[in-house]
DNA sequence: AAATTTTCCGTGTGCGCACACAGAAAATTG
DNA sequence: CAATTTTCTGTGTGCGCACACGGAAAATTT
């Protein structure tokens, strides 16, 4: 090569098979018209020689726009879904040279409507890909469906669906997680403790994802045969209700006086918090899931002991780039991408945040 | 503006200015040669048009070849250090078309003598930038003096020195994490329970970081107002003779029967778990630090209750990319970078392994 | 065998920027 | 005021690649 860095560029190629750069450039694009003469010596080249394209030069030169379209829910700030958001807006930022841009559409989360009215502004978008928290799992599955008609890729995020139309998945191993926090849960707890397990009731039903978990947390205590070392009581909370649910709570305190802990499987365990705070009730071990909004001055203030952490941000993030890496750069993606289960305490949670 | 993406380019700017792109290019990269009104007006107009650079282009363009060089010390697989060295890998691959290349560079840690050997070889190399895990605290802030004196920004891992040459700094905070490992070792351990405080004897004399840990670990108690409430029994077992090793580790759990958790703060707590197996001694809370050698098989066999990791891969892939960030897209980089302190369990090991 | 179509291939341009070079304008000198 | 120096500014080139265009060579048709 007569270059000076070394790296062996599409012309050191069209030089050594004696044939033009733009020859190269179609056996390289799959653009045909070359005659499988010259296609086969180039190829043999390219493989001998390890040819890496050029990216920079590549993304520069490149005329397609990218247009990618996350649909995710609204939420209020502090609350769980601003951190993947964030991780959303961190990749566009790092990508945005690459003639990318990344829109953002929004649902209820609460109202499947919602849901299918914003699908339909995606597809009508047109976007060259797609990433999607999947709340509403068969209605995200349709829409990965036609969006893999369409040949557009698509990532879900936090929770995945059955279809097998996405590219990727990046979120956490709900059963695992689940399992997790039992061990955290069970570690030192008396035999004959009362454990309380608190659902919230909503209208659109249990999510999938906090199922999978309390799956994966009574697994735990299946497997090692500690299902009479303890009492499990299942509590309903009231979304909205808080004059109720103090009441409720009361009642399962007056009647149970060996409650030694209690989980919650989404990520509003602050306001069980918040409720044994009023109640005056000390000493219950309490964990619950995510970062968000009042979980971690709970944490902080010892109120509850262990949340369990599943990166938003990374979730966001490294979903966006992997749309980036698959049409951009044409790399293979990972279909399954767990992130890690996070283990959170008063003691370690500062540095999680903001990481 | 005229071009399609919207993006102010220089020539935009030039022609808003009534100039040539080249006078704009003066201005932007301060070589002068311009008159103070031209320069105060295309000033003015980069400001309010916010223009930014197309980092994408640039890299392209410069002619200027970066020379990073780290400095670890040597390892032998599924040691510690193999894995901040898979980060820079990592790293090195991404932004080695920006026409930077990573040499590496290795001391013996048990040998500070290596250590200044490689730092001359490292002077010698004339890199732009280095990254150095400074296991000899004075030898290294020596080095990094040096650089500094060049003008060579360095990035420290792992630990870090009390001079402040350093452009930044990733890693775990010591103190902190010791501090966390011992909120896990008391939680649901009995009043009056031994604690084994475990040290490898070595010829270079405890690290630094190693003592940070034991401190953070310690103040725990004493803040709690604990220090009565357990024994604390400190243990030390050679580096090499496993016999003497196991020997002593008899002789303590024959004067000391109700030993009820051990901790070690470097990352051989496997070696313990080895003893403890070989002795036959169970129901041990033990509790170590790092995903290297056998403590991940040894927390999986629960002879180890838990593992704190320090992202060892995060922080030679972030030092590295803080030096591009700083040489190549001139970023201001945060100074002092602390990972999480993340907690391993058998139950959450796999979902960091290679994530 | 000439005309047409199809297959194949080389050349040229531009992406946005860095940087070299030449040349104009202004300032200084004699 | 001409000659020289200094200050300033515009133009041109190339980084490695994608892609359009035009045209040569071969294949096919008339």
């Amino acid at each position: 090569m007569s270059n000076l860095s070394g790296k062996v560029r599409i012309i050191d190629i069209a030089r050594m098979a004696k044939v033009s750069p733009g020859t190269v450039d179609r056996v390289l694009h799959n653009r045909g018209q070359v005659s499988d003469e010259k296609k086969e010596k180039i190829l043999s080249i390219v493989e001998k020689l390890h040819y890496q394209p050029n990216m920079i030069a590549r993304s520069l030169a490149m005329k397609k726009k990218f247009r990618f379209v996350s649909l995710l829910p609204e939420y209020r700030s502090g609350e769980y879904w601003e951190a993947p958001e964030k991780g959303i807006d961190r990749a566009r930022i790092e990508i945005h040279n690459y003639n990318i841009s990344v829109e953002k559409l929004y649902f209820n989360q609460f109202n499947a409507q919602s849901f299918i009215a914003a699908s339909e502004k995606l597809l009508n978008a047109n976007p060259d890909a797609v990433l999607i928290a999947p709340t509403f799992r068969n209605e995200a599955a349709l829409l990965m469906e036609q969006l893999h008609a369409r040949n557009v890729p698509g990532v879900y995020i936090d929770s995945n669906t059955e279809d097998d139309h996405y590219l990727s998945y990046f979120g956490q191993h709900s059963y695992q997680s689940g399992y997790a926090a039992a061990r955290l849960l069970e570690n030192g707890l008396p035999q004959g403790a009362e454990i309380l397990i608190i659902r919230t009731i909503r209208l659109a039903g249990t999510s999938n994802q906090t199922q999978r978990r309390e799956e994966g947390f009574m697994a735990y205590f299946q497997e090692k045969g500690f299902t009479d070392k303890y009492r499990f009581t299942h509590v309903k909370l009231s979304a909205d209700n808080d004059a109720e649910n103090l009441k409720e709570m009361e009642n399962i305190f007056k009647k149970s006086p060996h409650v030694g802990a209690a989980i919650m499987f989404n990520s509003r365990v602050y306001q069980v918090a918040d409720i044994l705070k009023k109640l005056k009730i000390k000493g219950i071990k309490l964990i619950g899931y995510d970062l968000s909004g009042g979980n971690v001055p709970a944490l902080k203030n010892e109120s509850v002991s262990f949340l369990i952490a599943q990166r938003p941000e990374d979730q966001g993030y490294q979903g966006i780039m992997a749309l980036c890496n698959r049409l951009v750069f044409n790399k293979e993606i990972k279909r399954i991408n767990y992130m890690p289960i996070d283990i959170l305490t008063k003691e370690n949670i500062d540095y999680y945040i903001n990481y």
